[in-house]
RNA sequence: GCUCCCAUCGUCUAGAGGCCCAGGACACAGCCCUCUCAAGGCUGGUACGAGGGUUCGAAUCCCUCUGGGAGCGCCA
């Protein structure tokens, strides 16, 4: 039987969707969408006082901005739901009394500091710290005794010894674990929550997920996960590690790094095509040269070319993809980067003149600041070159301008009152005209900022040769 | 401290013993184009972390070192 593929994407809604955490989301999506598969949005809200309502909602914003969407998930419900962990508490509950009846499961009375005592122990004797498995052994009255004592217990998997657990990593290839480092671990909190490692794997399991794409900080978690979903006889998903993406210094992404949320992204105005298409590099040779579509994205995704190194975030690639995406952008997608000092009639007309060079809205604003506004003083390195061409270049531009003449007759007069062309005849028009050496075209540029401004532009620059 | 993973231009990567004195993209520099700048086109420089092996031959295999990443929670 052929199964379809599910993959999941699992956030906990703890804080803002930051780039790592976006690109194993993408890839995930990626991953069922090549195959003709369905993806899984989950909401990993167990952990009640971190968890957040406000960071669902950014979340699920940034998910439909990138345009990751997903067949089962919050506002998706299937049979397998509901897709909120803090509603599926009954499940686990019942996994958790499966497990203990079948004497695979204990309760743990030790205390935070406890634990932390035998911890430095063992760090401080070279070795890796791991649960001892003090309650593993507990008679029933020595369990009760601990109740007594008012002690809430906490559940552990208990973690056959001895046995050599492997798996096949979808990224990583073979992984090769023993049981004894890894020591019993909590299934179930003392307040009676379930952990990560329970939850998070008996939901792949109910829900149907085929293929797991997490970050490589969950590989060690996976032989854990692996002998839970074992013994409770479910299906075992295969799972594979993503390398996690670092920042330019090679640390670990981190607020330092600048803009790393998508949230912040889209803030600034980068578009989605371009946020993915920087994703898409990430860590993966791509099949699709240059500009990818989300259609070629999907073709072009080869899992099997996911690299096992961490990746470098390079902002400056970010500022490519999205120069790409403003040049392939409809017109309508920009439209609200036009600043509202832009006459409503020129909208159009101003997008097609500053369009070539512009990479983030701030780039539009200083575009129709520069048509439509008081222009900033000359610096001295413009008014040098305003008063190497001379009063005749401006007067002559006046000139032109009162004759009703657009940029090509303008610059024609000018040349043939001054002898000046090429650098020399452009060089200070623009500066006159813009206080920059460089921008968009000038003719359009000429047209949007009309007769009037341009014409005072000039007799400041008249003023400046005096 | 212990365990695991990784290591090609500044960055993302191709490369699975001879096709590689290492290819592409971004960034950078130069040139061309256009009556300026930008855009566009072309060209160029820059890399197999180090040291040992194995082999007729190594970026590709092995070892050591160095560097980076991850894990060792009643956090996910």
């Amino acid at each position: 039987m052929v199964t379809l593929t599910v993959s999941r994407f699992a956030p906990s809604p703890t804080g803002l969707l930051h780039l790592g955490n976006a690109r194993t989301a993408f890839f995930s999506w990626l991953y069922a969408r090549h195959r003709g598969g369905r993806f899984v949005l989950r909401i990993e809200d167990t952990d009640a006082s971190r968890s957040r309502p406000e960071h669902v909602e950014a979340l699920l914003a940034d998910m439909a901005w990138l345009g990751l969407d997903f067949d089962a998930g919050p506002g998706k419900d299937t049979p397998e739901g509901p897709y909120w962990q803090s509603q599926r508490a009954g499940i686990y509950e019942q996994a958790f009394n499966q497990l203990q009846a079948m004497g695979r499961a204990y309760p743990c009375y030790c205390t935070a500091l406890e634990l932390e005592l035998a911890r430095k122990m063992q760090l401080s004797r070279g070795q890796a710290p791991r649960y001892a498995g003090t309650c593993r052994d507990l008679t029933l009255d020595q369990r009760a005794a601990r109740e007594a004592e008012g002690r809430q217990g906490a559940l552990r998997f208990q973690v056959p010894g001895g046995r050599e657990l492997r798996y096949q990593d979808l990224v990583r290839g073979e992984q090769v674990f023993s049981s004894d480092a890894l020591g019993d671990f909590i299934i179930q909190r003392a307040d009676g929550s379930a952990s990560f490692l329970a939850s998070n794997a008996i939901d792949d399991a109910l829900m149907g997920v085929t293929d797991v794409l997490r970050g490589e900080d969950h590989v060690a978690n996976t032989p854990r996960q692996l002998l839970l979903l074992e013994v409770l006889e479910h299906r075992l998903p295969r799972y594979g590690h993503l390398p996690l993406l670092v920042g330019d210094d090679g640390a670990p992404l981190a607020k330092r790094h600048g803009a790393t949320s998508v949230s912040e992204l889209r803030g600034l105005g980068y578009r989605p095509e371009a946020v993915l298409n920087l994703l898409f590099r990430l860590g993966h040779s791509a099949a699709v040269e240059g500009w990818a579509t989300n259609a070629g994205m999907i073709e072009g995704f080869r899992p099997e070319h996911l690299g096992r190194a961490p990746a470098r975030l390079d902002m400056a690639q970010l500022t490519h993809w999205q120069k790409e995406a403003v040049k392939l952008a409809h017109a309508d997608q920009l439209a609200d980067w036009v600043p509202a000092t832009v006459p409503a009639d020129d909208k159009a007309a101003f997008i097609a003149a500053v369009r070539a060079n512009l990479t983030l809205p701030a780039d539009a604003k200083a575009m129709a600041d520069m048509i439509y506004e008081d222009l900033p003083p000359l610096t001295p390195e413009l008014e040098a070159i305003v008063r190497a061409a001379g009063a005749a270049t401006f007067e002559a531009a006046v000139l032109a301008l009162d004759s009703g003449a657009d940029w090509s007759g303008l610059t024609r007069s000018v040349r043939e009152a001054t002898g000046r062309k090429g650098r020399d005849l452009f060089q200070p028009l623009r500066a006159a005209l813009t206080h920059a050496l460089e921008g968009p075209e000038m003719a359009p540029l000429l047209a949007l900022m009309g007769p009037l401004r341009a014409r005072a532009r000039f007799e400041q620059a008249l003023t400046a040769c005096q």
